[in-house]
DNA sequence: CCATCAATCCAACGACTGATGGATAATCCC
DNA sequence: GGGATTATCCATCAGTCGTTGGATTGATGG
């Protein structure tokens, strides 16, 4: 390992050196929490001082804090990208409603599925007695409007009372986290695991607000 | 505040001191994690000496896992009493054993509702990638097997394929675990979410499994 | 070519951590 | 009563923590 000196190396050659940063502590956040990690473990996997991740990202905290903004904004635009597409299947009436529905949570799975630490670093998060409300207001609470506007639409006739649609977003976002941690440790199948987790998922959502079109 | 003078005071007069402390550890582990707290943080929050602490219950990865067997106990017990009474009613018909899996699970409800310690050290300790296999073969599996088996004898005629009944019973429980953590932070009238999850929990079984005697 | 600035590393500070050896006092058993 | 045991506290150790001041090197702009 080539002792690098002080002064000004790596630049343009590789991504910027925050990047570099925030993608190790992101990794290392997600797998071990907030206070098992040291600045010196972020420094080291990211082959920099910890001075330098100081300089790059400031205190402890604000590293933290960075590393969910990044990947809660992934996790928000994909959904809403997916959610635009919903709406404008909702227009052309109630049974594309319904598949655009159920093509919304897949996206959501998908998502979750591909990127573990998302599940991890949302699970830490709503641990955090103080974090959890600005959390909630920021990320969870537009993701959860959107799934349960386009439930209620696909509902039939829009006749939906109860179970309340946010208790039912919140508990099938819920299962998916659940899902996503299973899959991490490694029962079975995982391929397998994945098909059935959808086919509860769908069937869960056709039974609780059957489709307006049979 | 009375310093108390080394020697042998507190005796009989309540609580042994290993309850105290385990009590005040698991309140305190529940709510910041293992590393947020300190051997005497728990010290303090159960009026002793670092040195009590550790005269009791040893090492602070002893003491942590002293805390997960007493919750976790307590929760597999209320629900394998649960598990006896349901089987019991098992044998007299698939109606009855429609409403005994519909009592099982309100049984699982209430209990996390009332201690949400159990769902705060649940929920970390699966983010903890070496321990959760233990867990998950010490407590949860015995658990999941005894709902799933309720969920197969209550279903019409026994004939449930799909949606897999594990892959149903973990979901269930992670609904539950995001029930008790929004019921934690507090959004809204929480005897109206305690009624509406109910609702939610009853509903998502009678879609997936109807019951064969309608 | 020189002044300015950005990026990096080294070294250190004070605070806190988990753990433990040893002193002290109450209780128990004979 | 007196030794043995148990329970408690005090003091301290070595290690790690987050943070920062300052030195060093390269790029930038005139």
């Amino acid at each position: 390992m080539p002792r690098r000196r002080p002064g000004r190396p790596r630049r343009d050659d590789q991504r910027p050196t925050r990047e570099l940063v925030l993608a190790a502590a992101t990794a290392l956040f997600a797998e071990r929490g907030f206070d098992a990690v040291s600045v010196r473990d972020v420094a080291a996997a990211a082959g920099v001082d910890v001075a330098t991740v100081a300089h790059h990202t400031g205190t402890k905290a604000q590293l933290y804090d960075a590393c969910f903004a990044r990947v809660f904004s992934a996790e928000r635009e994909a959904v809403e990208a997916a959610g635009d597409r919903a709406r404008a299947a909702l227009a052309a009436g109630p049974a594309d409603a319904v598949r655009a529905l159920h093509d919304l949570v897949d996206v959501f799975v998908d998502f979750l599925e591909d990127r573990p630490e998302t599940t991890a670093l949302w699970l830490r998060r709503w641990l955090e007695p103080r974090r959890h409300t600005e959390l909630d207001r920021r990320y969870a609470a537009p993701l959860y409007a959107q799934v349960e506007q386009l439930l209620v639409a696909a509902s039939a006739a829009g006749a939906l009372v109860e179970p309340a649609p946010h208790v039912t977003v919140r508990s099938l976002v819920w299962a998916v986290h659940g899902h996503v941690v299973a899959l991490a440790a490694g029962a079975g199948s995982e391929a397998r695991e994945r098909r059935e987790f959808r086919v509860f998922v769908h069937r869960l959502l056709d039974g609780l607000y059957p489709p307006a079109i049979p």
